[in-house]
DNA sequence: GCTTGTTGATTGACGCGTCAACTATTAAAG
DNA sequence: CTTTAATAGTTGACGCGTCAATCAACAAGC
């Protein structure tokens, strides 16, 4: 067995610091949409919902988009359908598939607390960083990212 | 009520990178450390008590070097303690207060899964980055990171 | 030396996410 | 055609994290 790629310290500071966003700031996130009767999941659907084309995705997309797997994404899409705010239709082609709408209803509650969320995000991510550091944080994570995506296998272990 | 600060461009790159790492990079590095009996929660206290004088440490210090809730430590704390990885006593000086203390099996155990961690974290946060890419990470996520770490509140929501 | 407040840690209930198993539909192989 | 595999989505059990409530020990005010 080979010598481990120990983490040099650039990187080491890297996740160290990506440690404390994710188990810092992000819980505190989940807080003000909690208070709401939001999970961040929802707000991700809403907000995946909302750029779609016809405001509708089919499901398998919309847990892709939404980077979550397709089981949680049925579980937390109960709700949502149960207080009307998104609606899931089969879909007349594929007749395994469905497609989600954002309701007028969803579209109103995503426009209350997206304001309080982008203050979130503003105050705890990226006050404290210069308009340079955001533009490399942001080539950074993009990169990760888009190299992420390209194991969609990771969304469903089920299928490794 | 004001206008709220929307998100730049560069602002929702970042945080739709971030957003794609925190779902689909950290599941999949707990998968890894979950087929050896722990949580990515276990392999943090490993590796803060291993950095800490005497493998031993103040468990609400221990709770916050690895961001995480004192109620939280305490729970994942308890199946450490019974496989004999972390000794926990009472301190002498404040009967309050309590210290962990890694034990050598638990050095054992951290040493074993410490190098295919590692290499998760290679392959999915840092593998596609360039060095200077990393090292501009770096400096992002650790002023984000100070600035959190301010606000110790975060991690006891109780307390405010 | 009481009272009040704060700090350190624990507990149990509850809700969420993961995983494996499952149904149904479509596509590919032979 | 028939078989087999792959795709789309759902379900329920189980384990984890959050939160509020709790207890014990120390600190401060008077």
């Amino acid at each position: 067995m080979t010598e481990p790629r120990w983490l040099d310290e650039n990187q080491q500071e890297a996740w160290h610091g990506l440690r404390a966003v994710i188990f810092r700031a992000f819980p505190e996130i989940e807080r003000t949409l909690k208070a709401h009767d939001l999970l961040v999941v929802h707000y991700h659907i809403f907000a995946v919902l909302s750029d779609a084309p016809d405001q509708t995705l089919r499901l398998s997309e919309l847990a892709d988009t939404a980077n979550m797997s397709q089981s949680r994404l049925t579980h937390r899409l109960r709700v949502l359908v149960e207080r009307g705010e998104v609606d899931i239709r089969e879909d007349p082609d594929d007749r395994r598939a469905k497609n989600a709408t954002l309701t007028a209803a969803g579209r109103e509650r995503l426009e209350r607390v997206a304001p309080l969320h982008v203050e979130d995000v503003q105050q705890l991510i990226f006050d404290p960083l210069t308009p340079e550091q955001t533009e490399a944080f942001a080539d950074a994570m993009s990169t990760i990212a888009d190299h992420l995506c390209q194991h969609p296998e990771f969304l469903n272990p089920q299928s490794y």
